[in-house]
DNA sequence: GTGAAAGCGCTAACAT
DNA sequence: ATGTTAGCGCTTTCAC
């Protein structure tokens, strides 16, 4: 009876939902091969006959077939996708590694998946999760400060963690970046080297931002050594030229002795010069101004501002590198660290 | 004889690749129901009952289960990644709507998957046709020029697609933007206020960037109209500050008479300002400048930046908002148009 | 060099 | 409310 029925409705035509029009399955058939052999072709196309891949690359064309990655992914256990996490692309410097990094990756099939965590440890520990759902080829992290949760994750699971921007703390396998605390020190012995003796830094959101802290720090201790006077003055606020302006300003009405800024940033420092221009200040005679970052602005504004040039693009370039060598099978060293250095830019302003 | 054997191996132990330890699977075992419900608890909590949702919420939680995604995007046949390609997020516009869309999709945890076109067609082409194999929620691109094939692409597959940051020509479906004609018009017809008469648009990579062509087409057009003179000049370079200073220094050797000039984007305005003040040429008395862009400088800078603010931020929350209304079955109609707008900051530069 | 077969971990009908 | 079942499109042994 039951069977009588199921006769009766031939095949129930299962409702299709929404899928891909063209799979490898497809292919495989216009080609008139089996479907294996179109995935050799796809990943190795040296290792099927050449008349088997003219027909399967004349299908594909014929076609328009566009793999799945989803699929690949699941079958491989592994995804084309890098994840990167960074505070913000709205910073120029994560931008610039994004961005380099982007264009190294996409050149072996690999995709960038995003995210921002705003400087926040919770965000950053969500992203990861998120992150590892994907099973990505890697996970690239900004900094060396993150959740234990965070770090838990990672070392349980098998992808490999690339942290950027930061060197110097205990990192969970490989870093790629620079020492932050240096880049302080090398400031203040240029201001001290040019003959300044009341050193000032100026830091924007350094309660949030911890590499500018460090830079700071590496600041205030080099100056310390050197036994000139020095000091901080900071706002919460992002990094911008406005806070740059309003911080000169309100230092030169309490500490007037001050001879030498350094500044968080290139924005800091250009709202630095600004507002030492409406004052009068002569830069550098009276007052040497520098900054970090070497914004597109730094070179060409009055006067020319002396920074502190990272290497923002660097860093992604061998991020990716690693990423690629790591599927290639040419593992790093553990707990190895890449520095990509930084350089000071003399220029007008001090 | 051959059942002996196999007897005799035991579960031929599959050799297993590498593979995600924990699985839905596991959870249910955990949790002592089946796996469909552990899947139906992940996407609609309400679905179940509250015992057993709190037994594979706690399930979840001690196995440390992370979901694949990459698994549920195949079976659902539509992940939840959307892809953004942009031509570059080290471009301040790009990299504000980038984030505030990232943030936004964020909450209905919804991946960004980046690309990069470097203002190259064939290279969008590709990125398109990589962004399809995700069988992504949306893909986001920037502007409504595209190669043939990237549009038959797109048109051909069942994923939304929303062009962003350019409106007025032929859109492929949803389209978020505004007219960049209509900002170089009301540039032109700003300065015309201001009672200049020798207008000059400075331009940076033109050739690339048709939406700074266009906004130049439009300061032409509505300077045109108005009866005042008006000319262009415009360097191949991306914007910067340096272009900038370069443009308005050949300006003021070859058209002497110019008395407000408009630029490409704040960069270029920057560096027209700063090129001013080393030649001593008044701004505003003797030459008004203004931008396009509203960058992080333009409001602190000597004097303050008369410029359009566009609205990149606005213009990602809106496409994620499309993105999100989309998913939970609310369409737009077809070929709907977002304008955002812009807004013209009057300060002290003109 | 090529094909058959067995999943990868999950979703979504459908049945209960 | 929960379980059963049948794939999603691909990769990867393993035979041939």
């Amino acid at each position: 009876m039951a069977d009588h029925l199921k006769s009766g409705l031939e095949r129930p035509q299962r409702r299709r939902r929404k899928m891909q029009s063209i799979t490898m399955t497809d292919v495989a058939e216009h080609a008139k091969v089996s479907p294996s052999t179109v995935s050799l072709y796809l990943r190795r196309p040296e290792a099927v006959s050449a008349s088997a891949g003219s027909a399967i690359a004349h299908a594909i064309d014929k076609l328009n077939y566009v793999p799945n990655l989803m699929a690949g992914g699941l079958a491989a256990a592994s995804s084309r996708a890098v994840s990167i996490i960074v505070p913000s692309v709205r910073n120029a410097f994560f931008a610039e590694t994004v961005s380099s990094m982007q264009t190294a990756l996409r050149r072996e099939r690999l995709q960038v998946i995003l995210g921002h965590t705003e400087y926040d440890e919770r965000e950053e520990e969500d992203l990861v999760r998120t992150a590892l759902s994907w099973s990505p080829a890697a996970i690239v992290l900004t900094g060396l400060a993150h959740s234990d949760a965070t770090r838990r994750m990672l070392s349980h699971s098998p992808v490999p963690v690339i942290e950027i921007w930061e060197l110097g703390g205990p990192q969970i396998e490989t870093a790629v970046g620079f020492h932050h605390a240096e880049v302080g020190a090398a400031s203040a012995r240029h201001l001290i080297q040019q003959g300044r003796q009341h050193l000032l830094y100026l830091g924007a959101r350094m309660h949030e931002d911890q590499r500018a802290r460090q830079r700071c720090d590496g600041f205030l201790a080099a100056a310390g050594e050197a036994g000139v006077s020095v000091d901080v003055m900071q706002h919460p606020a992002p990094a911008s030229a406005d806070v740059g302006a309003m911080l000169l300003s309100e230092a030169m009405q309490t500490r007037p002795l001050t001879d030498g800024v350094a500044c968080s940033n290139d924005h800091i420092a250009l709202g630095a010069l600004f507002e030492c221009e409406r004052l009068g200040i002569a830069v550098p005679d009276r007052l040497a101004v520098m900054g970090f970052g070497d914004l597109s602005f730094s070179g060409a504004c009055n006067p020319s501002l002396t920074t502190i040039r990272p290497s923002g693009d660097l860093i992604g370039k061998e991020a990716a590198r690693l990423i690629i060598d790591h599927m290639a099978g040419r593992e790093p060293p553990a707990q190895s660290v890449i520095d990509t250095r930084f350089t000071l830019l003399h220029r007008r302003s001090s």
